[in-house]
DNA sequence: CCTACTCCATACCGTAGAGTATGGAGTAGC
DNA sequence: GCTACTCCATACTCTACGGTATGGAGTAGG
């Protein structure tokens, strides 16, 4: 019934997709919206019809953006019983990860402009706090403390997005294994301390 | 011989500092040379009598900024033999306190522009190569072994950066509690682990 | 066919901001 | 008191971008 066609029509999800791109490349500044429309080889137009301003595609990337985090935890937060500690592995993994770059950059974008806009802020802090929450049941079901679940969620998070902002490619080149180290060290159960 | 001068003239340095005021509260896109003109009620022809371009301002602001930062790291990294705890509990102490609310915002500022401009993204390697030497020493005289000084390092100063781009005011009211676990986990000494 | 609707192009306005050219007020040196 | 230098104002150009108004090509339905 319905032939390909060859110049498919633009929705919002696509111009919402080509924003989300931008951001990442570029930051908030790169989510323009002749820039855009250039990128699909069409006028600010068409943007205008699926949109009643600039600001309406912003609000439409943070609900996207925070719908796919939602989605993203929640099949991460699924571990066997007994394996949770492969499972907060993982996650460290996850956002260390070279292959995940892309999805790096849209975290730290959104997260600049989450300290200028309130709307943004709202939607990082509902993804934190939905974060936290999911490894710190993680944690629990380790058998920690409640206090100490809360605290490793944190510190958890806390290093994944830092180190994603930091350079260290010059510090030393065995930072696989400062990973590897500190990956355990954030999860591991451990002795009492000997202070 | 030089009585005070009402309207001071402008010379480099204020023009730096007030560039550095913008980036903190607006970024990168805050430093703009109209902008810091009004600031001090002036227009730009001020500006571009003391630099060559806005990209002149921008190699300066990183300069000193780098300068800033490793005179702070010289100054944190002198501890007292045996109290190497109390100073790395202090850097801590001192990257998530309110009253540096200001340095932080530079400090992500800075970082956020690094992701997109290769000069800014130097500086940020040299400052954090030397934060991260300058604990490594610390947790060195406390005892540690090499590998494990500067795996706790760079958790340490990940951490604190990631912490500071973090929403978590509504996960729980005792933050505070969280935060000094967190700040004594990293630093502290610690029996093998169980597991 | 005719109509109505969808999607986009074109042309336009207004504003912001980088950079330049030039002049002019003030000051220092001689 | 003349000159030269420093520092800034004014006025301009050029570009980029948000937003609007309008028309027009294509398509679906009757």
């Amino acid at each position: 019934m319905k032939p390909e066609k060859i110049r498919t029509q633009l929705d919002r999800n696509e111009w919402i997709d080509s924003a989300i791109e931008a951001l990442a490349d570029e930051g908030l500044a790169g989510m323009r919206v002749e820039a855009l429309a250039k990128r699909f080889g069409v006028t600010k137009g068409s943007f205008y019809w699926h949109f009643k301003d600039r600001q309406d595609l912003f609000s439409a990337v943070l609900q996207t953006w925070k719908e796919g985090r939602i989605r993203d935890i929640d099949k991460q937060s699924r571990a066997a019983p007994g394996k949770e500690c492969d499972q907060l592995l993982r996650i460290i993994d996850t956002y260390s990860a070279n292959r995940n770059r892309k999805g790096i950059s849209i975290e730290l974008a959104v997260r600049d402009w989450a300290r200028r806009d309130a709307q943004a802020s709202a939607v990082v802090e509902e993804v934190d706090t939905y974060r936290l929450e999911s490894t710190r049941k993680l944690f629990v079901a380790n058998g920690l403390s409640d206090i100490e679940a809360k605290s490793r969620s944190l510190l958890l998070y806390a290093y994944v997005f830092g180190q994603s902002l930091m350079a260290y490619d010059r510090y030393d080149p065995k930072i696989i294994d400062f990973k590897r180290w500190i990956a355990e060290y954030i999860i591991a159960k451990r002795a009492p301390l000997t202070s």
